[in-house]
DNA sequence: GTGAAAGCGCTAACAT
DNA sequence: ATGTTAGCGCTTTCAC
């Protein structure tokens, strides 16, 4: 059923049919009311394309995700993040186009997905410093918002991020304080903003105390379970091991258990890891949550918000970029659980 | 630049410049070359809403993923699902449409995304017996393809599968052989029909050897971390406790691994776990790889496979629907790592 | 308050 | 081999 059989049904014009169902003002209540309910009683859905197509909207929004496995898509707790902005996008009654691309068509990927008009908006993930694709939505003028920030510190683009460097920075001091001064770092891949954030932070807060950091013991890969296994093997192997681990991703720290495990080894009497525990549970909201579903709920949050951002920065394309930083607090929870050395 | 200006520009009508972008025949080779030059150089893309209502394809598929957090979405391998299915879309040319909905609103955006013209064809995940998507799709004709099957051995619909039934069996009868008589399953929501056939197997598997499955030690719930560390924590704090654990789950397996460590128990020694070891590495496609790692490529290729099929089912409509059943060793790495007791 | 007509950017019959 | 014309299903002026 389409408008055109439907106004015909209806004895009305399809301007008419189509001003009641949009809500517009001009239509009286009576025929309002009588289309609305011939149109529900006959499960009239307006054709979404033939709507975009007049209005210029497209009521939909891209994310483009290499394939690399050096990204995101390789980390469990992504799909939390993805579901979190999905269901806002429905709520809104945006449509949620994932691009799976590889690595080297991403940019190639943007351009399309916006001169195509195929999407409103993009979200743009892990970004690198000067990302490309920042400079050239902006350049183009395609509404956007930023999983993570490039670089600086107050972006005047639309972006969600964590405290990534007080988070580190917590987490190592909190080790410091217990006295380890042998630690290592397992952290993300160094060429996106948020392992940079996190390594400056663990570098500073060595440095604050006296200490150099050793690139021996320090990390960086994906965020991986396999990874946190490997790099603990290699940590525990080295000559000189650490007594203490920080890693950079609560998908890390159970390849580190592991390798503890495996060892016939224990946490907190043989090594030191910065960690999560179910045993523990963690507040959030007011909720006693095991810290993984915590974890996962505050990724979704995440998600959540970087998508209401965009969709309000479409909205009102003149109105401030709006943007969020999560606090540390939110990101001991999301990389390396609480401060709780087991 | 839209196909008007660009057709101005070069001084030819639009169907020409239409025909010799898409390949049709009857455009001499000479303005075929000229006309894609100009385009290329001109950095045209043809708009792809406008296309869409012109064609009545869509070149999207919808994916359907229940926020409920009982369903796949929690289950972080899943993200390997879609991205395997994603790139086979994008490698053909069409878009992925994510719809995250409530759970209760999960068979209306089936319907919307159908009759709104949105997509071509969409994929059901988790299905249950006698899933009402299945019979609804059929009705109205939109192609879909199932990950998974409802109920039925050799479904007519297009379906990928693994062999849920024969990877289980084949887990319960090394444990069996092992010596072990009390063994638990830390199965899936049993709603659904791959852990119906996961508990059907593990129970003819005990009792064809004369033993009787214990409702006390099969749990069924969401395939998290969290649910398996707690159901092990259940099955070991039991009066009568087993001596060997079963997780329909790779993601569980962590769980169990990490009450038992919080324990200070040990792995083959205090009760016996069919799992999966990093230090084993598991060849498959004749590379040797991390368990892990493994497991979560052969739910890519899942994603994949399910995602060529159902682009077959659309190009040829009336060709018999393609399936896939994977092999239960290829299961056995995917949910309970290859049968190995540690 | 309602309707006729134009148009969004493209494709596809039907000419020529 | 190329052009003309008529849609695809909707929204949106502009008239009435």
């Amino acid at each position: 059923m389409n408008l055109k059989e439907l106004s015909a049904a209806l004895g009305l014009s399809q301007t008419t049919v189509s001003r009641a169902l949009n809500g517009y003002p001009e239509v009286s209540e009576a025929t309002r009311k009588r289309v609305r309910e011939f149109a529900k009683a006959h499960n009239y859905r307006p054709n979404l394309r033939a709507k975009q197509l007049a209005t210029g909207r497209t009521m939909a929004i891209g994310h483009v995700i290499p394939t690399s496995g050096k990204h995101e898509i390789v980390n469990p707790i992504f799909a939390d993040f993805i579901s979190g902005a999905g269901e806002v996008y429905s709520e809104n009654g945006y449509d949620l186009l994932l691009s799976v691309v590889r690595d080297d068509e991403q940019e190639q990927t943007y351009r399309d997905l916006a001169q195509r008009g195929a999407v409103d908006g993009v979200v743009i993930h892990a970004p690198e410093q000067n990302d490309p694709r920042i400079a050239y939505l902006e350049d183009i003028g395609v509404p956007f918002a930023v999983h993570g920030r490039a670089g600086q510190q107050s972006p005047d683009y639309c972006w969600v991020d964590v405290d990534n460097y007080g988070a580190i920075r917590l987490a190592t001091d909190h080790l410091l304080d217990l006295g380890h001064t042998r630690i290592a770092l397992l952290n993300g891949i160094e060429t996106i903003d948020f392992a940079q954030q996190r390594r400056r932070a663990f570098c500073d807060a060595l440095e604050a105390r006296g200490l150099h950091p050793d690139p021996d013991i320090m990390f960086a890969g994906e965020m991986t379970e396999y990874e946190g296994y490997r790099n603990a093997r290699a940590c525990l192997d080295h000559p000189n091991p650490p007594t203490a681990i920080i890693a950079s991703s609560i998908i890390m720290t159970i390849g580190v258990r592991r390798l503890v495990q495996t060892r016939g080894l224990s946490l907190g009497t043989d090594v030191s890891l910065v960690t999560y525990d179910d045993d523990l549970s963690y507040l959030r909201n007011g909720i006693e949550q095991p810290i993984y579903t915590a974890v996962k709920s505050s990724v979704r949050e995440a998600g959540s918000l970087l998508a209401q951002n965009l969709l309000k920065t479409i909205q009102d394309q003149s109105a401030p970029r709006p943007n969020h930083l999560l606090s540390a607090e939110l990101i001991i929870g999301q990389t390396t659980g609480p401060c709780v050395t087991s």
